[in-house]
DNA sequence: TAAAAAAGTTGTCATAAGACAATGTTTTAA
DNA sequence: TTAAAACATTGTCTTATGACAACTTTTTTA
């Protein structure tokens, strides 16, 4: 059940199992359904996941009506509606899963007990928020002055997964394009 | 010399005296030239730093050779190379003052040591990391979907220091569009 | 399994923004 | 103080991309 948290836990940091225990016992299983929500617009995040399998998306829907995609979290890693859980106000996002997925759940209060208890999952935190950061900061870099095409290439080549995964229409929101857009482009290739 | 790094220290933190003046001994004055390099491209970055007067640029070059804004820092925050500072590989980014700046900084052996024996001073940075992260999440949900005209409303509204203070040029890098871009649209204004 | 819905493709047209260049303005340094 | 450099503005032309629509394909669900 959860071995993969375990996992993750572990390729983070040097851990004794018995404090890897204690985490692992904070954390309840969730399976969704395609599209189902975790966190809606408005709602204040209580809630912080690991994904043992399937495919979460953190989504804006910005003043036009057009939605996009702010991060992508596929297995093995950690997710939530990071805004909302951080400053505990009401989410600008909506955090879905894209897939049926198996999810493993701790509250903001346990977690948070976890943090100030067991300093290896404090860390385990501080690197997935630095690393969360890098990522924006990238994608900052990479999409902001790049041309479509070249937006494109840029995610076949640095997460391709992401192609292989997830509706066009998901990820023409995480490139800033339209659908149409992205699929003009791809015949192009 | 140290009273607005103190402030700083104060308002993100409650901290006895004693501790905070164990961390401020460990912080340096540096003066810099406008245009000064803090950090360049392919160097490690081994300095963390505080703003006491003054503005920072963090920037990268892209593939054509134009250059895109990663985060402006101004007085009473803090800074650095932030993606090379926090993995220790060589930077793809550039640090610079824009102006003749007043800095307080501090080694990363320092830095880290402080984090390691000052909980209150891993909260400041853990804190930190959480605001540029969420900062840039909303820079991308801002400025991937917008066009031109409505970056330029959103940076009036929401860090209008930046268009006073900053040249057209960097302000421009930082929205993702060339120079004249911006100013033709300033003048649609 | 069939009907409905959603997603993806492709075309036309309009437009925002880039490239480049000419010119004016401000800043920097000798 | 002045020459040089950097920055900013504005114009023309070109192009990438969005908007919208028609159509096809895939997925969902009853």
């Amino acid at each position: 059940m959860y071995t993969e948290l375990e996992a993750y836990i572990k390729s983070e940091v040097d851990i004794k199992q018995s404090e890897l225990k204690k985490i692992i016992t904070h954390f309840t299983p969730k399976n969704t359904v395609r599209n189902e929500m975790l966190c809606n617009i408005g709602q204040v995040c209580k809630h912080f996941y690991f994904i043992k399998k399937g495919c979460l998306r953190l989504y804006e829907i910005d003043a036009k009506g057009n939605d996009i995609t702010g991060y992508f979290a596929l297995e093995n890693s950690i997710i939530s509606a990071n805004t909302s859980f951080m400053l505990q106000k009401p989410s600008r996002d909506c955090l879905v899963s894209l897939e049926p997925s198996e999810l493993l759940v701790i509250s903001r209060d346990n977690f948070y007990k976890l943090i100030n208890t067991i300093p290896q999952f404090a860390t385990v935190y501080h690197k997935f928020i630095e690393f969360a950061f890098i990522h924006s900061q990238m994608r900052i870099y990479s999409f902001l002055g790049m041309e479509g095409i070249d937006k494109l290439k840029w995610v076949m080549e640095h997460e391709p997964k992401l192609l292989s995964r997830i509706s066009s229409k998901a990820v023409a929101s995480y490139l800033g394009m339209t659908n149409s857009t992205l699929s003009k482009l791809r015949s192009k290739l």
